[in-house]
This record gives C-alpha cells, structure tokens and sequence, in this order.
DNA sequence: TGATTAAAGTCAAAGAAAGTCAAAGTCAAA
DNA sequence: TTTGACTTTGACTTTCTTTGACTTTAATCA
C-alpha cells in the first residue's frame, strides 16, 4: 500500500468518531515517515469539499490542520449536484459526486452503483478526452434528474 | 499453451477463492516473463464484464490492478441480453430489451428509467453516429451486469 | 516593536505505475 | 496461399506519488 494510503487511512481512522481530525503537520508527518508537504497533498487529493471534508488550518507557533467531515442536508442535494456538475466533469469528480450523495441518503447503495456504472470508465473509456467528459456531465445530471423525480413521485 | 493462456489460468487461479484478484502489473509481467502491456491484452480479450468480471485499477505510486468475478448463479435474462447486445445499438433496441426485461420482470420500474435515461438520445445527442451507439452498447451493457450482481446479492 | 522561530503552504521536478496503440508475428482454416 | 483472428512487443502517454527547496504566516521573546 502507497504512503498516501497509510496516511489517508490514519486521517479517516482519527475521523471516525466524531467527524474531527486534527493534527500538527510536521509531528504528524515524522511519525508516519514522510516529508511534510506529503501531508497537503494527501489532503489535497482525498479530503476535498467534494468529497465531503473541510479543512482549516493555521500556521505559525501552535499551527495545526484540522479536518472536518461535514453532513449535507438531504432533500434537494440531488438537484443542487445536478445544478453544481457543469457541461463537463472527470470520473473522480463524479464518484465523489455518487459517495457525497450516498453518504447524506440522498441515494441509495443501488442507484449510487447504477450511475458509477454509467459513467466509470469503464464505460466511456473509448472516447477521446474532452467529449469524454462532457458526454459522462450529461448522463450523469440525466440520471440524477430521473433519480430525483422518482423521488418525488413516491418517495 | 500460448502466453496469454498461462497469463489467464494464473489469474484465474487467483480468482478462485475469493473471487477477487489484485495484482501489480509491472511485478506480475516480471514473474511471467512477459511485456506488461500484455497484461492488459489478457484482460481485456478474457476479463470482460460479458465475461462476468469487473477490473479497476490504479496508476502511479502503489498502483495495481483489480479483477472481481461478479458471479451469477443462474444464466438470466439479463445476462442473456448483455451477451445478445452486440458492440453497438440504437436506442430503439435498447429501449425495446428494457420494455422486454421489465414485462419479464427481470428488472424493476426504476431500474428501467435509469437505464433509458442514460442511454436515451438526451444524455447521447452530441455523440456523431457510429460512435453514439458504440457508447450506448457498453453503458447499457455495464448497467446491465451491475443489476445482475445487485440481484444475485439480494434478490 | 522588531527579530526570531515555529509552524503550514506552494510548486515543480523526478519517480513509479498503469494505459494506449499500432506494427509485426503466428497459425489455422478457406 | 491467402486471409483473418488472435498474440506479442515496444514506444509513447497519462496519471498518481514522492521529495525538497522556497515562501508565507503566526507566535514569542528581547
């Protein structure tokens, strides 16, 4: 396993219990063994508002950074990521799209794999990159938008 | 025995308990004796999901790649459908294999507007021709098998 | 207050994997 | 003997990770 799993890993374990992890980046990165700029881009790549985590941070004597997971209300969610995906979005962005509405149950488990099926790669691989995107923006928000009636219709 | 067999029957091997291979394709051609790239043939000729598996992967630093057999204990209709979709549909074919699964009971209501809405003409409509139907195939086909596995682990 | 020190942030280069593609090889069937 | 499906190979691309030099900000001390 990659050093930034391990790392990713500690932060979600500290994460657990109350949704708080808070560290001081360069303590934190000697006891895991890494240079401490490994810290932001472990953060920067895993622990986005996208994917569902705030992240403050102070510098200076007594700095620390400190990550939050936040709880999005559920009702609408699904039309507000209809409205936030653009004309175009990557795999990733979309699966922490999926994850984020799953995990405020917004959607359920099998709808969530029905859309990452769609849209994964696996799915668009052969198509050339820009159209790529653009095309997996409109199956994405379609599905959504059904999602969100059916929702509507009966709950 | 060709190559690309013995690269198949270890993987398979792997497979067999669990279901579930993971691999590092660099050290895997290593110990085969092979180019890496060959990995990839193997899997993309022998591993596909009309075959009944699902591969991810993961580049850079500790990356890898996943196989996991989506086994399906009896040949249903729906398999039977991914098998007759050829590489490529419109959308009046798609659409006529939803009614025919849903009349069949193969597949509920709202299973079937998801699949039409993500391969119907409006997530589709910028594709050109021959592509757009190519695209529609493995969506529809992907889609497919996610419901398959979905019902053989709960109904 | 100003200097010093203790954090965290940024960025780009280098490294480590996997992915793609097309050319060349093999082999059996027509 | 030609054709066509399947294999093998390697050069090149893309993505993700690791590292370190340098910058910015905050706290504290003289």
């Amino acid at each position: 396993m990659s050093l930034s799993n391990q790392i990713a890993r500690m932060l979600l374990e500290m994460l657990e219990d109350d949704g708080i992890a808070e560290i001081q980046r360069n303590e934190f990165a000697q006891t895991v063994g890494c240079v401490p700029s490994q810290i932001n881009y472990v953060i920067s790549s895993r622990f986005t508002p996208e994917q569902g985590y705030i992240v403050e941070s102070r510098r200076g004597g007594g700095g620390y950074i400190k990550i939050t997971r936040v709880k999005l209300d559920k009702p609408s969610l699904i039309m507000h990521t209809v409205n936030c995906i653009g004309d175009s979005v990557d795999y990733a962005t979309c699966r922490a799209n999926v994850m984020n509405l799953l995990h405020s149950d917004s959607i359920d488990a099998y709808s969530a794999k029905l859309l990452l099926a769609a849209t994964g790669d696996n799915s668009l691989r052969t198509l050339p990159s820009p159209i790529k995107e653009r095309i997996r923006a409109t199956i994405f928000k379609q599905m959504l938008i059904t999602i969100a009636e059916q929702k509507r219709q009966k709950g």
